[in-house]
DNA sequence: GGAAATCTAAAT
DNA sequence: TTTAGATTTCCC
């Protein structure tokens, strides 16, 4: 007898395990893993899908009962979805479970949206109704019109077409209904989210290094080649233009096409594009949906009738039938990380499903990921390059303001002298200003006024945070310290925290020019389901001169008569306590810059900061990515650091505080002495040491070998599973953090 | 997710 | 001691 274990198909996290199902006979060559099946789960009969056969039952024989169908729509072998489920579990470290979960969301079970239409039963019945009515010395006049209307229509109108816009009352309609002249049905509607954008049919000519590149891939793709290609472009060359050209050859070819987007960049400007482009092919899915539209978005990708999707990360696996191209715009981008178990990267799942479906990925950024820039040139993507803006427009100028520099002046003030001096130049001239506050990481780094550096470890290379205790950690390793009272390099005594907020740079503007009218947008003043557009669209409008906030500013907006950026503290990414301050710092700028100057008037870029020597603000001041990229990749193989080797986060919390430590220890210790090749960090506070009442401790390990941490992650899940005293602290794995 | 089993505490 | 109501435990 053979046994299937079984992933049950209800959304709810404790039933995240298997169920052992005995394969009848006659259907044993049909139950693969992977496979759709129906079972009887207690009182009811709901869908699974088979994780794996075996021949050993692992309950009592007695209490397995059979399956009871298997679908024979999708054969395990092209469910490519099923398949990118297992590679989700086998790469992120989730259980099968999760990962199904995560990529056969939840079809919550909302209704689907029916509307009536009426139509005649034929077009003579409605004809001889009309004149035996003339010929009556009292006709019914409602009911007159109600025929006319439809013979009028083409084939059927929608009830609310007829009840409400010409007042033809719901009896009349059941009345001609029941009289054998109309019929009434309903239908299946899709409740469209977009329907308020264009219509499609608008593309725009693409210049020279725009064809160049849709020229490359085309050719490729000619040949039967399937690469993975980063477009690198520089901010405003014109890439979603180039997106536009592959998914309209993609649709031409019978593909369907997911276009992948931060999803704070899911924003009027970007899907109002697409819509013009292709209209009601389009679709996008985000989390601030209604479950209705959501599922009618996805019922309409799999029918489809939508070919285009695009959404944040989860649109990755939207259920297309012939899927032929991946789009991950600003795939530097860390939200494409995910939050939750699998904490996967939507970048590297795509190029996963695109190689199960024959599809191909185009990934692009201003600012490559050194993941992607590295896989690049290795020559595992290809890259394409688009080094100058649309219409050759400037790149805007870049100013680094010497914040040490300003001290010694005896400028106390959050503003720089020439920042300050842009500034009344725009207000003059009447232009706008965003001045961005990369709050980011923000984590009570020490660092010194007169020579710029933070307190970094000695063993890890990643600034060091102020605790509660009064000492400096380094959240990797766990290495403590007391703060000098003097800079460990330069001597001076002028060495404290760094604290910022929006506010105060909100008050502190209004206070210098009095004149400019600010709007303040960050996670306080953007709450509800308006806030953000509303703010977004009154700065558009020119009815504010300065626009103050965090990073939800800089992406995915065109602000054209914005001609000043100023970044006030490029120094809270750069001393984040992470191995990826440095490559965020870069982003970050150059971004940033991106925003200014996207009109017709040439813009400029002021970036203060106490560190202006630093590789990644010198670049990035000079646009320089191939600078950046050197220093960096150096760094990141110097210290082993991903993607020159890997680092794996296990993160563990508890209410109980001395729990919480002694598990982490536990875990620390099976580890080191069951995987002596790697090294063990920590574990330590992590760098958020308690949330919602729970503390958080983390250990990191770090190994070149990527497997090596799978197996780790692996095995100390069966560690702790095999423990009784986790009931009340949980554990947690992500594999090469953000 | 839903039914059944078990626990809790207040009313008889 | 009873029992409605809340909480937890199954379900292969």
């Amino acid at each position: 007898m053979k046994y299937a274990d079984i992933v049950i198909d209800i959304s709810l996290e404790k039933l995240d395990k298997t169920f052992q199902y005995s394969i009848p006979a006659e259907i044993e060559d049909r139950a693969l893993p992977g496979t759709r099946v129906c079972v009887q789960f207690g009182k009811r009969k709901i869908k699974g899908i088979i994780v794996t056969v075996t021949d050993k039952p692992k309950i009592d024989p007695d209490r397995i009962r059979p399956l009871l169908s298997v679908s024979n729509e999708s054969p395990s072998e092209n469910d490519t979805l099923v398949s990118l489920a297992f590679y989700l579990s086998s790469h992120y470290g989730s259980t099968l479970n999760q990962a199904l979960k995560t990529v056969f969301p939840a079809r919550n079970h909302a209704a689907e949206k029916r509307e009536k239409y009426v139509s005649l039963t034929s077009h003579e019945a409605g004809e001889k109704e009309l004149e035996r009515l003339s010929s009556l010395s009292r006709p019914s006049m409602k009911r007159a019109e109600l025929i006319k209307l439809l013979l009028a229509g083409k084939d059927s109108l929608p009830w609310s077409f007829i009840t409400k816009e010409n007042g033809i009352s719901s009896a009349v309609i059941r009345k001609l209904e029941s009289d054998g002249i109309a019929s009434v049905s309903d239908r299946r509607v899709y409740r469209d989210a977009i329907r308020d954008f264009g219509d499609g049919g608008k593309a725009h000519a693409l210049n020279d290094e725009q064809r160049a590149v849709t020229e490359t891939i085309k050719t490729d793709l000619s040949i039967g080649k399937r690469y993975t290609y980063l477009l690198y472009g520089v901010t405003g060359s014109g890439k979603t233009e180039v997106y536009m050209e592959l998914i309209s050859d993609c649709l031409k070819k019978g593909g369907d096409a997911i276009v992948l987007i931060p999803e704070i960049a899911l924003t009027y400007q970007t899907v109002s594009r697409f819509k013009d482009r292709f209209g009601s092919l389009v679709s996008v899915i985000n989390s601030r949906m209604s479950d209705g539209e959501r599922k009618d978005q996805i019922d309409r990708a799999e029918s489809g009738s939508c070919r285009v999707m695009i959404g944040p990360r989860s649109a990755l696996f939207t259920p297309f039938q012939h899927l032929g191209l991946i789009i991950v715009d600003e795939e530097h981008e860390s939200s494409y990380k995910s939050g939750i178990s699998p904490r996967y990267h939507a970048r590297d799942v795509a190029v996963e499903r695109a190689r199960l479906e024959g599809a191909y990925v185009v990934l692009g950024s201003a600012t490559p990921s050194v993941e992607s820039m590295k896989k690049a040139l290795d020559g595992e993507y290809k890259m394409l390059t688009m080094s100058r803006r649309v219409m050759d427009r400037p790149l805007p100028r870049i100013f680094l303001s010497d914040m040490r520099k300003e001290l010694r002046l005896g400028n106390r003030s959050i503003f720089s002298g020439r920042l300050r001096e842009l500034i009344n130049d725009r207000l003059e001239k009447k232009q706008q200003v965003i001045l961005f506050l990369n709050r980011r990481g923000i984590s009570g780094f020490v660092s010194c006024r007169s020579c710029g550096e933070s307190i970094k470890c000695p063993h890890c290379s990643v600034s060091m945070t102020l605790h509660k205790d009064g000492l400096l950690h380094c959240h990797y390793c766990g290495h403590k310290e007391v703060v000098p009272r003097v800079c460990p390099r330069c001597g001076s005594p002028y060495i404290a925290g760094f604290r910022a907020g929006t506010e105060a740079v909100e008050e502190e503007t209004k206070r210098i020019f009095p004149g400019a009218r600010v709007i303040r947008m960050d996670a306080d003043t953007t709450r509800g389901r308006d806030g953000y557009n509303n703010l977004i669209k009154k700065f558009m409008h020119h009815e504010a001169d300065i626009l103050v906030g965090t990073q939800m500013i800089i992406k995915g907006h065109d602000f054209p008569e914005v001609t000043l950026v100023g970044i006030l503290a490029a120094d809270l990414s750069l001393n984040s306590p992470d191995f990826r301050g440095a490559e965020r710092t870069y982003q970050m700028i150059t971004q940033a810059a991106g925003r200014a100057g996207r009109g017709e008037t040439p813009g400029a870029v002021v970036i203060q900061t106490y560190q202006p020597d630093n590789y990644s603000i010198k670049a990035a001041a000079e646009s320089d990515y191939m600078a950046f990229y050197k220093e960096e990749i150096s760094f990141r193989r110097l210290m082993h650091y991903p993607p020159e080797g890997h680092l794996l986060h296990i993160l563990i919390t508890s209410a109980d505080e001395e729990k919480a430590e002694r598990k982490a220890a536990d875990v620390a210790r099976f580890i080191s002495e069951k995987f002596k090749g790697t090294r063990v960090l920590g574990p330590d506070d992590d760098v958020i040491a308690k949330l919602k009442d729970e503390y958080r401790k983390s250990i990191y390990i770090k190994d070149n070998d990527y497997d090596v941490l799978i197996k780790i992650s692996d095995e100390t899940g069966i560690f702790v599973r095999e423990d009784r005293g986790w009931s009340d602290a949980a554990i947690w794995f992500d594999f090469d953090p953000q």
